[in-house]
Parts: structure tokens; sequence; C-alpha cells
DNA sequence: CGCTGGACTTTGATCCATCAAAACTCATCT
DNA sequence: AGATGAGTTTTGATGGATCAAAGTCCAGCG
């Protein structure tokens, strides 16, 4: 029921209010940035929103999602990531490009064929990105893992990777880093800007911006 | 580039041109109670389709496609074909169920993942119901059958089935009735407006609205 | 305390797709 | 020829999603 405009609003939300901690308002200049539209746009939006009980609204201070909203969001997380690793996985194509495809399908998809796509997949846990897939009821695994620059030295595995660029991404995948990859870090040159570290017995220096879309357990 | 409201008119008018003959225009009123919109809806849009040149509007009397709007059409049966195969074969769905998805779907997949589908189900002629799949350029089989409900007494073989309703092709798949089937025309009642065919040994008798949905050669 | 600047809201407009209902056209019947 | 009526077009309006630009609010500075 809700129209595919309304789910993308509810998903930048979600993801906004992931990034900004959740006891925070989301800011309607965040959303009209996201979603590259006017922040005028947004507040019409809001509004509307939240007349249909999918956000509470407070004007001039942000939003945050009720309960409804959040169910929404969740499914089109579902959908999303399902679809990303079904691309993957049956039809073969490169990680880095299924992101434009999955944010159009996620749309389209009925609720009978994403149960269908699950249970092929095997009700998996993770998306290619190492993002969790939220079950049919919205649950959804725990994050426990860190930023790369964040991390001391030591071994860790990656998990995630939070960026969506296809150019990023083919990077990454030609350095070895893909989620599942075991790594070491080596040091962290706060001055310089750079993170030091070991994968495939090769050593790599990456950029912070790089090092903090990388999350390791 | 054509939003999935112009896919859908020149679909239109693509399926009823195939219906009328190739040679006749096709009527303003038939394209508003296919897609079951309002005639005076429908010449707005067919003054906008004329405007960018996907068909020729004669005032009054009807459109035809050109060319670009053929090729428009044509892409959007491919998917949507496309889609249903894949759909069956890769998914296990119901064919009784698969033309809804299809619908919504033939608008949302990028040629990539539709060159991917095709690729995978390699390269098929026809989809679930004996529909011919048009290639990459547009091109497609021709279709060689005729209706039941025209047939002389005598072995053929059902080749595909022209109406859409689940409620319906369960019906046939009940009765044995899918693409592919042998089976026997006994003879034809014209005055009681019945079919009777052998099927899988069993003897059945179809109305002639029903006998006329099924194509055999 | 008053001013300023940045974030937000309001206003008025546009585009797309649609409808209902009134107006029109023209082939056919008388 | 005139009238008729079915099919078509026009007109005026609506709802959804969007923008640009003008207006408003308020936290924080001087």
């Amino acid at each position: 029921m809700p129209s595919s405009t309304v789910e993308n609003y509810l998903k930048a939300i979600y993801a906004i209010s992931d990034e900004v901690g959740s006891s925070e308002l989301v800011p309607i200049g965040r959303i009209a940035e996201v979603l590259e539209l006017t922040p005028g746009t947004v507040t019409t939006m809001m509004k509307h929103l939240s007349k249909e009980g999918f956000i509470t609204y407070h004007p001039r201070k942000g939003v945050e999602l009720k309960e409804k909203g959040c169910q929404v969001a969740l499914q089109v997380l579902r959908r999303h990531r399902l679809i990303e690793l079904f691309l993957v996985e049956v039809l073969h194509l490169d990680w880095s490009h299924v992101h434009k495809e999955a944010e159009v399908l996620e749309h389209a998809l009925s609720d009978l064929l994403v149960e269908r796509i699950d249970e092929m997949l095997g009700r998996p846990a993770y998306d290619p990105h190492g993002d969790p897939i939220p079950d049919a009821t919205g649950a959804m695994r725990e994050d426990r893992s860190r930023a790369l620059v964040d991390s001391r030295p030591g071994a860790c595995r990656l998990v995630r990777v939070s960026r969506d660029e296809p150019e990023f991404l083919q990077w990454l995948q030609k350095s070895k880093l893909r989620p599942g990859a075991d790594l070491e870090v080596i040091g962290h040159d706060r001055m310089g800007g750079l993170v030091e570290v070991k994968v495939g017995g090769r050593t790599l220096k990456l950029g912070e911006s790089a090092a903090a879309a990388l999350w390791v357990v």
C-alpha cells in the first residue's frame, strides 16, 4: 500500500537514524540531502507521512519513525538485501553492480516472490555487502562490527562494507577486500590519514575515508 | 526512458493491433477498455505518444504504432515473457500466477538483467503460455497456430493459451491442458456451443469461449 | 537585548496521469 | 436533407510529487 516514493522516504529516515543514533531526531535537511530533494518537498511529505502514522513529526526539529514506519522500512531493506544476494548468487551479477538494480526491484517484488527467493537462498542472514537481512517479521542480527578506521592493530575479519559506489567496490574486489576476507591491521598513521593492513599476504595502505567504510570483527 | 505508463499504452496498442489485424487502425475506445481508463484520458495520451514519435494519431479514427513504438512494445513483451518463464522455471512459481507478477516486473528490470535471464534460460523461444518471446532485436517466431474452436476433428498439439486469469489457467492445468499437450478434436457441436476433445485418454467438453483461447497446431 | 544566519516552512507553480461531464463529428437511417 | 447516436475530443478539476523563492523561527553572538 505505501507507494514506492513513501517507501524510499521511510528507508532514508531509517538509514539516517541508524547513522545519527536512534535516540536523536532525524533532521529534514539530512533527508533532503540523501534523497536529493529540496527541503520544502521533504517538509510536505513529512506532514503526509505523519498524518498516515508512519512517523512522528516535530516541526523545525526533525522526525522519528513510529512502529508502523519502521516495519515498512525494514521490509524494504529486507527486499533490497535479498534481491542483491539473489542477483549475485543466482544470476551471477557482479557484486559492485547489484545496488542500483535492487534499488528499483525492491519496490516491484510481491511478498510471495520475496518469500520464494528467501527460501531458495536458504534464509540467508547477510547480503553481499555484509549487511544483515531482516527476517519476515523485521528482526535482524545485531551488528557487532567496528569500523576498520577505529580498530587497533591485530587480526580481524572484514564483515561489512558500507558504501555503494560500483567503482569503490570494484577496487575493493581487486584488492581482495570482500566481506569474509581475513586481514591484519598493521598500524594507523593518524597524521598521514592512513591505515595500513595486510590482506592475502600483501600490505596495503588505505585512506581513512575508505577505512571508515570497512567494518570488521 | 519511456515511463512505465507509456510502456503500458504501447503494449496495449500492440496487442490490440494484433487482434484487429495489422492493417487496421486501433480505436481509442478499445485502448480505454483494455487499460480500464476513460476515453478522454486515452485521447490525451495519444497526442503525447504521437508528439514523441511512438505512434501515428489519426483523430477520430484511431492510432497505429510507428517503428519506434513497436520496438518499445516488443521489448516490453520480451521482458514480460522472459520474466514469466523465469518465475516458472527458476523460482517454481505456479504457471497460473506469474502473469500479475510479470506485469509489474516488466517495467523494473534493466537490460543487463534481462540479458542475464535470457542467457540463463538458454534463449528460449516461448513463454509458459506458449507465446513467442521476441529476441533482443524484437524479432520473434511467427505464430502458425489456429484456435481450437476453429479446428476440424483430428489430432493436434496445444501450443498456446491466450487468457491470463489464474482461475482459468488452474482449471486448464487440472484438465491436463498445458501448452505441449497432445490432444484430439472429436467434434464441434455448434448448436450447443461445445467442442469435444480427447486429452490424456479422457474426453472433455469445452465451451466455445474456452476453446477460443486454446491454440493448436 | 536585539540582530543575524542557517535550518525549516510556506506559498505558488509545474508536470504527469487521471476522471467526469459537456461538446463535438460524422456515418447511417429515415 | 435532417436527425440520431456512438465514438471521440475538449474542458475543467483532482491528487501526487516535485521545485524555486519568499517567509518564519530561533540559537547564539555581540
